[in-house]
DNA sequence: CGAACCCTTGACAACGTTGTCACACATCTG
DNA sequence: CAGATGTGTGACAACGTTGTCAAGGGTTCG
């Protein structure tokens, strides 16, 4: 800035008038100034200029994700782009693959950056990194995944009752060996779809056998083999709930490796690319990650003008969508 | 700061001094500051920390991407965040949707936000406004996309040798009547692709059909249909390229649609999820964006960090990954 | 016992920007 | 024609931090 005053022949605070566009400068000097600006390349410096009035926003909001190669996540991240971009707004990201400390850094990283708010998909998080940050007063607002011990506003799918639907719609197609594969306990969305289904199985009577639930924390990939290994090795239940994407995509990998596809019933939550296509296709209770991260994003903006209404939650429910894997019946019907 | 020197009754120095645990100050006094800092919540602005060191780098990049929510450009993303993530640098990212405003906009943001360096996705990219920042000195690599008019290190698939690859798989499997499905030629790669095409089948001696080639630029969701009109409109061809990962996405669903994934051999350029538990399951071309994103990351970090070397090409190619779709034949051979 | 040293601490300037104010000069008003 | 008003411009402080330097106090050494 210095040099193109100098270039210009005149003082900082003229230069910082055109650019603004602040107005009171005189033509001559306006298109001079412009001219030194554009030979040399300047910028003004975002950071200086919030700094110096800093109450302003730096419009920046950090978003910590569990992985954004995950296609759910890659959507949400989305939504919230398409939001802050309406209020001049970048967005920062971070994935933590649920690790703690990661979570930690990252959190620090934008906090340390001055970002407006936050959005956060909590994996790991009694941490209290955050609630210090909730304590500041820093907007923040939980996608997906609620964390116990901490109070923000939130946006997340419905859970419990879309497991409750995926169970129940299996348990009415004459199911009664229902098997449950998901993500770790540990993810709150993971024990949320684990207790709607055990409701559901416990409505009408049916016991729940711990052998026909598997909750872990695998890589993408490894669930096929996991799934396969476990229908080689178990006797097999005649239908399955594939509690997550990933598991989804595993689980009908799996099904097929073994000729099973048509055979064992299966519901998935979550949507996941091709779902209507293979054969059959797969029955789903599906999720919105778009509009998921528009409404997260929307509500952190609301926050960081000024709202200081009570905490909101937004659980989300959505419809199962029907494509054949899960009306598939049990074979034999032994009467019992 | 100046709260936590008041507290602790020390002046800003020393808060500096224990925050960045310079040594220097005795025991009593870095304990008095430490309990200040943990009462008061205080975290050092980074901003203005990076500002006083003004050749120090911000710690943070920017990528400048066509679509997050599409998993190819998510896992190179993905990639690219864990090399920042060992460089102790924040990923800042944002969506162009090809919009050459949209791109110039983001640019702007990240370079008056200091990044140290940027990834770009070129597509829209003529722009100076990349010229002007090449010549400013600030790093920048391209991922996937060339722009034809500016030189920077390059990241990509071989595109060119992928889509001959694709197309002389098609040949050798009895097909001569081969369509083109693929994104808008404005974008380089699918330029490319189609060069890699038509290449193939002119080096048998087969002519272009141009009512064989589709090239678009078209929302995810609509070449589902877009194919399955053209396939109910045309004389059917007996093989399809589908040059995109959402065109094979689109036209396996239009192929079992019509019902003629049996009958059409298909190869796709690019993986896409349940590539290989749909029936047939799909032959592709693969990319490793994980990879892409991992070594252009790599690169501009070794550029940031002062290498000063020629500008480098990396042009990856991968062998393709037969499935079924892409080793249907030709339903009859009508001696031509 | 005084000089030379080390150690801890603080005052001040600087990073690149904008807000505040005052100054110079031109123009209007009574 | 004096005073009031308006217009363009620049000097300076401030934002939150760190680098530089000097001062204060204690220790060591001759």
């Amino acid at each position: 800035m210095r040099d193109v005053a100098e270039r210009a022949g005149v003082s900082f605070k003229t230069v910082s008038r055109v650019v603004n566009a602040e107005g009171g400068v005189s033509e001559v000097l306006a298109d001079r100034v412009a001219g030194a600006i554009s030979e040399l390349g300047y910028r003004p410096d975002e950071r200086a200029r919030r700094l110096r009035q800093s109450d302003a926003k730096t419009g920046a909001i950090g978003f910590v994700i569990v992985d954004v190669s995950n296609p759910f996540f890659s959507s949400v991240l989305r939504g919230i782009e398409e939001v802050a971009t309406a209020h001049d707004s970048i967005v920062m990201s971070g994935s933590t693959d649920g690790d703690k400390d990661r979570e930690r850094q990252l959190i620090d990283a934008f906090v340390s950056r001055r970002v407006d708010g936050l959005i956060v998909v909590p994996e790991g998080s009694t941490d209290n990194t955050l609630r210090v940050e909730i304590e500041r007063g820093t907007p923040i607002v939980f996608v997906d995944l609620e964390p116990s011990e901490l109070t923000a506003d939130l946006v997340r799918s419905d859970h419990h009752l879309g497991s409750v639907a995926a169970t129940e719609h299996l348990i009415a197609h004459g199911h009664r060996d229902i098997a449950f594969f998901g993500d770790h306990p540990d993810i709150s969305s993971s024990r949320l779809r684990r207790a709607g289904y055990e409701q559901a199985l416990t409505a009408v009577g049916i016991d729940i056998d711990e052998n026909r639930i598997v909750q872990d924390r695998l890589r993408p990939d490894e669930w096929r083999d996991v799934i396969r290994t476990y229908l080689e090795t178990h006797e097999r239940p005649t239908a399955i709930f594939s509690a997550q994407n990933f598991v989804t995509v595993g689980c009908t990998q799996a099904l097929h490796d073994l000729d099973l596809h048509t055979t064992i019933a299966q519901v998935g939550f979550d949507e996941i690319e091709l779902g209507d296509v293979v054969t059959p296709g797969i029955t789903t209770v599906p999720q919105h990650p778009l509009d998921l991260g528009r409404r997260a994003a929307q509500t952190l903006f609301n926050r960081i003008g000024g709202d200081r209404g009570d905490v909101t939650k937004e659980i989300i429910a959505s419809p199962i969508i029907q494509r054949g894997s899960g009306e598939i019946r049990p074979a034999a019907t032994p009467a019992d």
